[in-house]
DNA sequence: GATATAAATGAACGAGATTAATTTACTGCC
DNA sequence: GGCAGTAAATTAATCTCGTTCATTTATATC
C-alpha cells in the first residue's frame, strides 16, 4: 500500500501516469480479481489511481482496451514448436500453451474468448508456421484451415470449461435421477484429485490426444484415397 | 403491428399479459435480432408491450432470464440417437443437434456459451443417456465424463466459431506477411462455398470427425493393454 | 516566450439493472 | 356478497456504467 489515495488536482502530470501497457496491465488483474461480470472501467481506473475518463486517452472505448487484453494473451501463445517437430507432435505443446494463456486469468475467458483472437493481432503470424508445419506433413491445402479451427474450436470451449467450477457437472440432488451419470461423475473427480489435477485437465488431455489421433487417421486415409 | 402502443393504465390486467414461457420467447426474438450486446430487458419489454420491471414478477433478475433461455435452447438437444446406435455412430447425431440448437439463434452463443448448459435443466437427464450407452461401448467409469467434456468443448467452441463472420481468418492486409496460410485460407472459403456450405461447417465435420476416429482408437489401446 | 498539444480531473448525460411504492384485479374465505 | 390477501402490472426513483464535455495544468515546438 505505497499508493497514495485517489486526490490529485486536475491537470497535466509531470510524468505521465498511464501507458497502453500499464493499464492492459492493470485491467488483466482487475478482471482476475473481480470476474469479467464486475469488469469496469472505474474498476480500472481505480487500480492505477485515476479518474476512468483519464484511459480514454489512450483506449477509444472498453471494447478497445479488451482488444489489447486479448492481444496480450495471444502473444502468450508459442507456436515455436511446429518448426522443430512434425505438426502432430507440435500440436501438444501449442495447445498447452494456447489453452495457459487463457487459463492463467481464468475469470478473462468468458469476456475474452467470445471474439476470436485474431484482427490486427500477432496471432496471424503464428498461422503461418501452423500452415507451412501442416503442409510439409502432407496436408492437402484445403484441409489445413479446418484443421486449425477445430483445433482452435476445442482449445477455446476447453478453456471455457476449465474456468467453470471443478463440481460443475455435479448433478447434486438430482443425483438419484441419472445414478449412473451420478457414478461415473463421482469417480472422475475423484480420480482427478487423486492425479493431483483439475477435472478439466483430464477432458482436455483426453480430447487432444484424440483428436491428434484421429487426424492422423483421417490423413492417412486421404493419402491412400 | 396489430399491437397497441404501449400506453396501459397501472394495476393488475385482467388476464396476465406475461408467462415465463412468454418472456423466453420473446427474449430469444429479441437477441436473435439485436445480437448479445444490445440485449436489454427493457428491450424484452418493449417487445411484449410492457415496462421492464413486470419482468421482475416472473423472473428474479437478469441472469435467471438468461438461464431460462439457456434450457430452452438445451431442450431441443436430441441424445435419442444413443438409444439405438453404438456410442461412435450416435455422437454424430447428438452433436449436430446440440451445435444446431445453438446455431439456431447464432447471436444467443455469445450470450450462453459462457455458461455451460448445466445445472437445474434438462440436459442431466441427457448425460445419462451417454454415460450408459459409452459403458455399454466398453469405455471403462473414469473415462465417461472426460469424453462427454471434452465433445461438449469442442462443440461449444465450434458454435462460437460459426456465430463468427465467414471471413473470420482472412489475414486482410497482411496477407502479404503470411502467404501460405492467406493461400490456404482462400482455398478453404472457395471449397466451401462451392460445396454450398459455411467455411465454418466444415472444419466442424473435419474435427468431429477425427475426434471420434481417434477416441476409438483410444479404446482400442485401452482394450489391449 | 507564445502557442499548440497532451494528459489528467470533474461534472454531467443517457441507458442499463434493479427496487420501492402504487394501482388495480383476481382469489379464497366467511 | 363483502373482505382480506395476494398477484401483476405501472410509475418513480436509485445506483452504476460507458462515455462526452469542459477545464486545468504541464510539456513540446517554433
Amino acid at each position: 500500500m505505497t499508493s497514495q489515495n485517489s486526490s490529485r488536482k486536475a491537470g497535466r502530470p509531470s510524468k505521465p501516469l498511464l501507458t497502453r501497457s500499464i493499464i492492459v496491465d492493470a485491467a488483466l488483474r482487475v478482471i482476475e480479481r473481480v470476474g469479467s461480470d464486475g469488469f469496469t472501467l472505474r474498476r480500472v481506473a481505480k487500480e492505477l489511481n485515476v479518474q476512468a475518463p483519464a484511459l480514454y486517452n489512450h483506449f477509444g472505448n472498453k471494447s478497445n482496451l479488451i482488444d489489447a487484453m486479448r492481444e496480450r494473451l495471444a502473444r502468450k501463445v508459442d507456436v515455436s514448436s511446429f518448426e522443430d517437430n512434425s505438426w502432430d507432435e507440435a500440436i501438444f505443446p501449442w495447445a498447452h500453451s494456447y489453452r495457459g494463456a487463457l487459463i492463467h486469468h481464468p475469470e478473462t475467458v468468458a469476456l475474452l474468448a467470445t471474439k476470436p483472437v485474431r484482427g490486427e493481432d500477432i496471432s496471424i503470424g503464428n498461422y503461418e508456421a501452423i500452415t507451412k508445419s501442416l503442409l510439409r506433413g502432407g496436408w492437402p491445402e484445403e484441409c489445413v484451415l479446418p484443421i486449425i479451427v477445430a483445433l482452435e474450436s476445442f482449445l477455446l470451449g476447453s478453456a471455457l470449461d476449465a474456468s467453470a467450477p471443478d463440481d460443475i457437472m455435479d448433478p447434486g440432488w438430482h443425483a438419484a435421477e441419472v445414478p449412473v451419470f451420478a457414478a461415473a461423475e463421482r469417480v472422475h473427480r475423484a480420480a482427478a484429485h487423486k492425479d493431483g489435477v483439475r477435472p478439466a485437465d483430464r477432458a482436455f488431455d483426453l480430447g487432444l490426444k484424440s483428436m491428434v489421433y484421429g487426424l492422423r487417421k483421417t490423413l492417412d486415409e486421404d493419402a491412400r484415397s
